[in-house]
DNA sequence: ACGGCTTCTTCACAGGTCGTTCACGGCGAG
DNA sequence: CTCGCCGTGAACGACCTGTGAAGAAGCCGT
């Protein structure tokens, strides 16, 4: 339609696409529901895609300030991320850890070891 | 860009069907009955349908000026129309909340079973 | 002009969601 | 074993949205 305003960036990355500006966010075609913080830090990590990104950088990116010693925002905020996306595409793996580094995100389907039963 | 838009536009989304140039809404095929106010943000907001559509937005498009910090009236219209759509065809959920972002129309069967994105 | 009814705004309160920070527990390296 | 790093659930206050109601304003037929 007669929207034309905005550069429609899209991030299309396997089963995922995030429209920065939409503030949209989709997998498997079905629309999933983010906070603001949750949308930003996706939309930050995705634009990084493959590469690993420190806590420090992400949390620039995002809260726009320094990361504080001892702050565990990002890894919060990662495990939500994380909780909503494989919820939402059973049997991925999208965010994945580098311990002493930082975070990579790559959607990838996760090895088929797992057991099904999600049991707690 | 398909300029002039004549006289027979219609959105038919759903159970949903608008015809913006005559004033008519049906759900189900029976005619809802709204006021000016609901007829002209459903019309927009449906023009938008799949897209979030923040408050500033839809204000500016119904109302036709800025919208003013604390004006709440986009929210108490967005619930008459939820009550009339939802009212007409229940079962159905029709705008959606986006916490932070603003609303986005998308007729959806609001599935009973299978619990899904409505929490965080 | 006048009453009666509908529509539009604005409030106020209730209920939900969000962002931040703790706390506890598992893991792996040294 | 001890320590540092990360995963995860929960507590809480701040902020955001849902909703019923009160009044003012606008419309209409008479």
């Amino acid at each position: 339609m007669e929207t034309a305003a905005f550069p429609e960036e899209v991030l299309s990355i396997g089963p995922v696409e995030i429209r920065p500006h939409g503030g949209l966010v989709t997998l498997n075609q079905r629309t999933l529901t983010l906070s603001v913080r949750e949308f930003t830090l996706l939309v930050e990590i995705a634009r990084r895609a493959g590469r690993i990104v420190s806590r420090a950088e992400l949390y620039t990116l995002v809260w726009g300030a320094p990361l504080r010693a001892g702050d565990r925002s990002v890894d919060v905020y990662i495990h939500k991320l994380r909780v909503k996306l494989e919820d939402g595409a059973p049997g991925w793996a999208f965010i994945h850890t580098h311990v002493g580094f930082g975070y990579r995100f790559a959607p990838e389907p996760s090895h088929p070891f797992h057991n099904t039963a999600t049991s707690r």
